[in-house]
This record gives structure tokens, sequence and C-alpha cells, in this order.
RNA sequence: GGUAUCAUAGCUCAGUUGGUAGAGCAAAGGACUGAAAAUCCUUGUGUCGCUGGUUCGAUUCCAGCUGAUACCA
């Protein structure tokens, strides 16, 4: 129960499809609260991607206090991990001045990372990812199934075993450690200073991609090929392992002319959203609105009984 | 105007010696515990151009019509 003196510490979660107008709504409602964003956006992080990754501009960056925006180089080795530490120390002191704190971003891991948390699990030896992901080139994937098979079968028969990624990351725990993945996975939701409140943001499927399509000319119009240009030295870095980097990089390799590269850039951010959707449905916890609805900052504040 | 060819899924096309049909792409649905804008799985959505004829039965054969394309005028 909320007591005047000890108010309840809010993180309101802004969540959505990519191109919805999270951006601008977060924008919107921390200047009603008077509060500060935090981004959990897994690409946004990144101050080399700017045009490609839909940052909030300028202007928007100055009118509100945003976290986790050009905060890391691509060259470092962030992960949802790191994001979880870093955002719940960051909430500490968020909320010692602030009742309400604002989370927007489509990265429904991050989100997940933050207000429910991942079980404790040790870092991971990179090297033994690295010759995990040789031996799959290499052997192929029933390898790796047979090499989890042995190591851990209570998540061998849980897991994808179509998954390479999935198999690999088990697979590299238990080197690291010795004991099965299975055994650190124990799905308990960590305990949270703070209330979290989920809104997600929503468009019809059509108006959706028309955003999308739209962003994506606009970004090219922005530059987004010399951007993409400029980061070449870099392609091999996970961080550019994203839509609308990996395609242009296929057209400097002469895979593909710049039209369908960037026809095929709307594409893959329209399956994007696609999964960021499917993800979020998932979450039942989550409020949807439509994002075009005309008094949206006052149905979200209604939402949030102020 | 004449002749020929074509008309089947959102697109490109296959096919049915007459028993109402299937590929690729697009699309849709799903999974997800430190790669997550990543990675992986599943799914065919149809007045077979229209109107008649033959037939137990027509998307298939026949005629007409409409439209497209090519060639001839």
């Amino acid at each position: 129960m909320n007591h005047p003196s000890f108010p309840q510490k809010t993180l309101i979660v802004i969540a959505g499809p990519t191109a919805v107008g999270k951006t601008a709504v977060a924008i919107k409602l921390a200047q009603q609260l008077n509060t500060e964003i935090i981004s959990a956006d897994s690409r946004q992080f990144y101050r080399e991607m700017s045009i490609g990754t839909a940052k909030p501009d300028a202007e928007e960056l100055s009118q509100v206090k945003h976290h986790f925006i050009n905060s890391h180089s691509i060259t470092e080795n962030f992960t949802v991990g790191d994001f979880e530490k870093q955002a719940l120390q960051l909430l500490d002191e968020l909320f010692k001045t602030h009742d309400d704190v604002i989370m927007a971003g489509g990265s429904g891991l991050f989100i997940q990372a933050v207000t429910q948390g991942f079980d404790v699990l040790p870092v991971a030896d990179p090297g033994i990812r690295t010759n995990l992901n040789q031996e799959f080139t290499e052997k192929g994937i029933e390898y790796l199934q047979e090499k989890l098979k042995s190591a851990d079968l209570i998540y061998y028969k849980q897991v994808d075993l179509n998954n390479p990624q999935r198999l690999i990351r088990a697979l590299e725990v238990f080197e690291t450690t010795g004991k099965p993945f299975s055994s650190y996975r124990m799905a308990v939701a960590s305990k949270r200073p703070f209330e979290s409140i989920k809104i997600g943001l929503n468009l019809p499927r059509e108006v959706l991609y028309g955003r999308i399509n739209q962003r994506v000319d606009i970004m090219v119009k922005q530059g987004l090929v010399e951007e993409v240009r400029s980061l070449l030295p870099y392609r091999h870095l996970n961080a550019l392992n994203t839509v609308g980097y990996s395609e242009l990089f296929d057209y400097f390799d002469g895979k593909t002319d710049l039209n369908t590269a960037i026809e095929l850039i709307k594409q893959n951010t329209r399956r994007f959203a696609k999964r960021q959707l499917t993800w979020f449905r998932k979450d039942k916890e989550i409020k949807w609105l439509m994002a075009d609805s005309p008094n949206l900052i006052d149905i979200i504040l209604q939402e949030l009984s102020y």
C-alpha cells in the first residue's frame, strides 16, 4: 500500500514494435512526470550506430534526459546481463529523486532482465564460444546436439535442437563451469524494489508496416549508406549483425544492388517487428494501447491512476 | 480490324489423359534466460477470367465474351 511519506516507486515500461512511436510517447510522458528515460534497446547503446537504429535525435535527447543511448561502443562486449546490472544500479539512483522512471524500448529480453531478472550465471569464457562456433561450422549441428546430450540431458530435452545459438550457449556455460546449464536455470523472478507497469503500443499491421517502409526511406536520405560504409572495418562485430547494416554490407560486397538492399531492409524490419509483437504478446502484464489514440498520454496517465 | 498465344494463391508460375489444385517468393503464427535488431520452428491463404454447351461430373473439352501480349494489316 502506498504511504504518503514512502511513495511507491514505479518503473513505467513503454514497449512495442519498432517504428510504432515509443520514443515520442516516452518523451511526452517523461515531461509530464518530470522524470528521465532509460532506453531498453539492444542497438541504441552504441554510439557508432545512429541512423540505422532510429535513435532519438539531438532535439529529443535535449528535451528529456536519456540513459543507455550512445553509452557504449560497438567494440565493447555489452550483454543483457550487463544491462540488467547497470540499469538496476541506475534505477536505484533515479528513484532517490523520482517516484516514476520510464523505460522505453523494443528489446523484450532486456525489459524482462530489468523487471524480472535473470538467474545468476557465471561469465562464460569467450574463447570457448569461439571454439564451439568453429566446431559447429566444421562438424555441423549434430555434433553440438550430441555434445549437449551427454553434458546436460535435462536441457537437451527442453531446448530447440535446431537452434545453434541455444546449444552453444548451454555448452559454453557447461564448459566454463563444469556444471550443466540446466542447473542454473531456475526461472525464478527476482524481487525488485519497485513496481513495474507495462504499456504496449501497437498499430494496425498495415499502418505499422507503412511507417517502417517510410522510416527506412528516411534513413537512406539521412545517409544510412555512408554510415554503414564507415563501419565496414567493424562488420565482424556482433553489434553490426543488425537489420539495416547486414543488408548494406551485402551491397558493398556486390551481392545485391542498392535498391534490393533497401527493400530487404524494409522486409527484415517488418519481420523484426512481428517477432517483437510475438514476444510482447506473451507478456500478460502488458496493457495494450493504440499508438495513434488521440489522447494517448492522458490514457496512459489514467492507466497509472494519476 | 485479322491471326496466334495466354488468363490458376498477394506476385511469378506448375498441374489436373475430365473426379474442384501445388511450388518458390511475399505473408501469417509461434519459440526464446548474457549473440535478442540475434537465432530457430510451423503454416497454402483459391468463384482455377466471365457466360453458356457437352458430361453422372468441367479449372481441364467446345463456343461466345472480356482482358493481356505478340505478329499481320
